[in-house]
DNA sequence: GCGCTATAAATCGTATATGATTTGAGACAT
DNA sequence: ATGTCTCAAATCATATACGATTTATAGCGC
């Protein structure tokens, strides 16, 4: 369901479950971004010596969640103003592209759990609830690219949200002052994936979607604009 | 100025040199596709132990440029037909957009470059030679794009580029029948860009084009279209 | 007190060693 | 000839050991 607290399934190498257990310390937080990642430290803690973790810390590097110099170490990746402004520029190109390419396979239920999600979504502006609402626009939006038949594609899609959800505080889907319209635009794109529209269209209203969110977060911030 | 032949700079541990070196021989075809990759073979002939060797190769697979199997070993990736498309839909994807973003920022010099490339890749059709076609086309992109601010999506563009140079034979850009019109999409990109055209209409031309090779290259495989 | 050096502690990087798993060859029965 | 069983060789996975590098600490002269 989310993306990143996906368990993993079947017999995993000690690297694996170490790689696996890092990743999710990072999303729930439990390693925040700046954290010190100590390869003897984690080894013990998961009964493990410590090549496979230092095997798992390499892979969560390539992925970008951890930062690693020679002979000093790993630490939780820090974003900055400008790597969120990258990753969610990446992200919106990915995941327009993932949401057209699977809208022609969408079925009729699934529009309709999409739109239950987007109502919920609403709720959550009514009794103030940005964590919830964080939560269920990543549920809106995977119901909406996971019939997406490229997996290379979804891949990248999984990737930008693991870092952006590892690495910005848990929230970062709610921008005051953008919640109501980023429901209203919810709607607005099920009306085109139901009305089989052009998947340019598709794409575009998608990608226009996650970058509106970037720049009224932009604007709260006083950050020069992309 | 090849995307995959870069040297590392600086100095290495030496799971990075395994992976460097591990990847050279992928991209120069030493090691082809279904090649197996055994730990203790890599370690010998670099003078390491199975160790670092091991965790480049991991990292290999996460680049997509291996498959590995618990208890089995690694081998080079096989792209199949599907892998193909799918890679190249990907890079359609990140390429335009990359081009996109960098189009603003490239100067007359630049274009002078790119068209000079281009008129070299003319040359390659008059006496038939398809690698060098291939390798200007990389070089004839790659002056488009590099200038693109986003390096994450840089990231994208090169990795899906040594997905296809590795693992495909050295000139998958080259479809017979299909160079010329590919030349003079590049001279059309190259007045878009020049004319200081609507970003998006830049990101639609590379797309376009590059998906117009694979639809050639489908076409010519009899490969039901994507 | 401030800066410098020397030493110790912590940590990383990897070679080596060992157990686990898979693969392949030969023996044997059918 | 074919299938299957057994055992040995090859290979992977990881714990351990040790050298290399960095960082922290204490001492010393000024």
């Amino acid at each position: 369901m989310t993306v990143s607290t996906d368990s993993p399934t079947g017999d995993l190498s000690k690297a694996q479950l170490a790689h696996h257990w890092i990743r999710s310390r990072i999303s729930d937080g439990t390693f925040s971004p700046g954290y010190r990642l100590v390869l003897g430290q984690i080894a013990r803690e998961l009964d493990v010596s410590a090549v496979p973790v230092r095997e798992a810390i390499r892979l969560l590097e390539a992925e970008g969640l951890v930062t690693f110099e020679r002979n000093i170490g790993a630490q939780v990746a820090m974003l900055d103003a400008t790597e969120y402004v990258h990753t969610m520029q990446t992200l919106s190109l990915v995941e327009g592209y993932a949401t057209a390419l699977s809208a022609p396979v969408l079925d009729a239920d699934t529009l309709e759990r999409a739109r239950q999600i987007n109502a919920e979504m609403a709720d959550c502006l009514g009794h103030f609830d940005p964590v919830s609402f964080t939560r269920l626009n990543l549920e809106f939006h995977s119901t909406l690219f996971e019939a997406c038949p490229n997996p290379h594609l979804l891949d990248l899609v999984h990737r930008g949200w693991s870092r952006l959800s590892a690495l910005r505080d848990s929230i970062f889907s709610f921008v005051p002052g953008r919640a109501h319209e980023s429901v209203a635009e919810h709607t607005a794109l099920l009306d085109l994936i139901e009305n089989g529209a052009d998947p340019l269209q598709v794409e575009l209203a998608a990608r226009n979607h996650r970058l509106g969110t970037l720049d009224a977060f932009l604007a709260r911030q006083n950050t020069p604009a992309r």
